[in-house]
DNA sequence: CGGCAACTTGAAGGAAATCAACGTTAGTGG
DNA sequence: CCACTAACGTTGATTTCCTTCAAGTTGCCG
């Protein structure tokens, strides 16, 4: 594939890039690492760090609690927000030496740590790990492309609609209430992540709800009142 | 991360996405699976469908000449090319059954095909060979991430000079004149890859020549006369 | 040479960005 | 508990960039 970086280096890139709801049962199966349930810090105030773009992955992190924003700032000045992660979520399980991104709580977050040396050990021993990395890594690929297609080809209100139908989606998931989609993002997160403006996502939102679509009781949650009429508006 | 599927199952999605220039000579060494270069048609004219998005994938291919563009047809007509493949690119090396884009070829291609039998058993008995795979998801998943970055917060100038320059940088990989690039696809398959329309990538290409940053000798290849004017553009 | 597909160019329209106020919420300290 | 403040969110007016629509033009293949 084509590295559309601008300068020759500019943009070393690579990682992970998962997104549940906080509570989310995973149904896949726990990766079978809890023997090395390490000894790292492992909590994190909201709009804390975890780790910095460009830092040593030493560690994978799994995500126990919260909700975790992947971002890069670029050259201009601009920020690009790459993911949300939520609990059952692993981060830096690709094999570049160092992150990809940087890392921020959005939350109060728990991560649990596992060194990389353990990660490569497995590799070797166990095929079956490998093949499960490998599929984690395909799925993330697959969302990646589904997110760069959105970004690609829809309006704002396609984008928005599909991002509260992924949210909400995530929530059914996990066994909470799909209609009460809890938004722990900044309206800045969510324009830096379907490529708008604050002002323009603050404005499609306060649309949907003049369109009855949705209700906004908090800034930070969202309950959709209309499922269907918001699938439509995402299908582009 | 978060699935931006518009409704819940419309876009079932994932494998690869590789990109360099004919006669790439690929630093990586070739994946090791020679012994299994299988009898299946290998060689395909312009335009023509090397398979279909949901077609079972039985087999990973490495392009061996030419040039292929792998696109998805979406719900509204419009579609999306994912990405440009070409000699010692692999497609295909994902886990998901079934092919998660169409791919088309672009000149007269021949692929080496792989069948996806041999691949998994190689990841059982051959850690490095899992491994190797591992990192050429990763390596994919980086560059889309690149692209996302690109068609989230890029004007229509940034993105043709960052796809000119991927291109130019491609063929200094191969050992080709970096300054010559050849451009195989049409201004369709690039404005379905960078979200633009053809008059827009029309028009910008229109623009450089202007400018002096390129020159067009014909409609499928571009001369760089100005790198360092079409990194500065690149940059945002 | 003719015909068709790809490409180019121009003019008009629209969607989102930008610029600018204003409102709301939450957190702090009196 | 309340007042103050700062960050976040909303809304409106204007501008910009890209799309859309509409002709041309080029270039390739019969």
């Amino acid at each position: 594939m084509l590295a559309l970086t601008a300068t020759p280096d500019y943009g070393r890139d690579a990682a992970t890039n998962v997104y549940p709801m906080p509570g989310r049962p995973h149904r896949d199966a726990p990766i079978e690492a809890d023997p090395f349930s390490a000894a790292m810090p492992s909590v994190y105030a909201p709009r804390e760090d975890l780790f910095l773009e460009g830092d040593d992955a030493t560690h994978m992190c799994e995500v126990i609690e919260g909700v975790i924003c992947a971002y890069r700032l670029l050259p201009d000045g601009h920020r690009h927000v790459v993911s949300f992660y939520f609990p059952g979520d692993l981060i830096g399980y690709c094999c570049s030496g160092c992150q990809s991104f940087s890392a921020q709580a959005l939350t109060r977050v728990r991560v649990r740590r596992i060194p990389r040396s353990a990660i490569s050990q497995m590799i070797e021993t166990r095929p079956g790990f490998a093949r499960r990395l490998l599929e984690l890594a395909s799925g993330e690929l697959m969302m990646t492309r589904e997110h760069l297609l959105c970004l690609a080809a829809k309006s704002a209100e396609a984008r928005l609609a599909a991002f509260l139908l992924a949210l909400s989606r995530r929530n059914a998931d996990a066994g909470t209430d799909p209609k009460q989609v809890f938004l722990p993002m900044t309206r800045l997160d969510i324009g830096d992540y379907l490529g708008l403006t604050i002002e323009t996502v603050s404005r499609t939102l306060s649309k949907f709800k003049r369109s009855g679509i949705i209700a906004l009781p908090r800034t930070t949650s969202v309950l959709i009142r209309d499922e269907a009429a918001l699938c439509d508006i995402a299908q582009s």
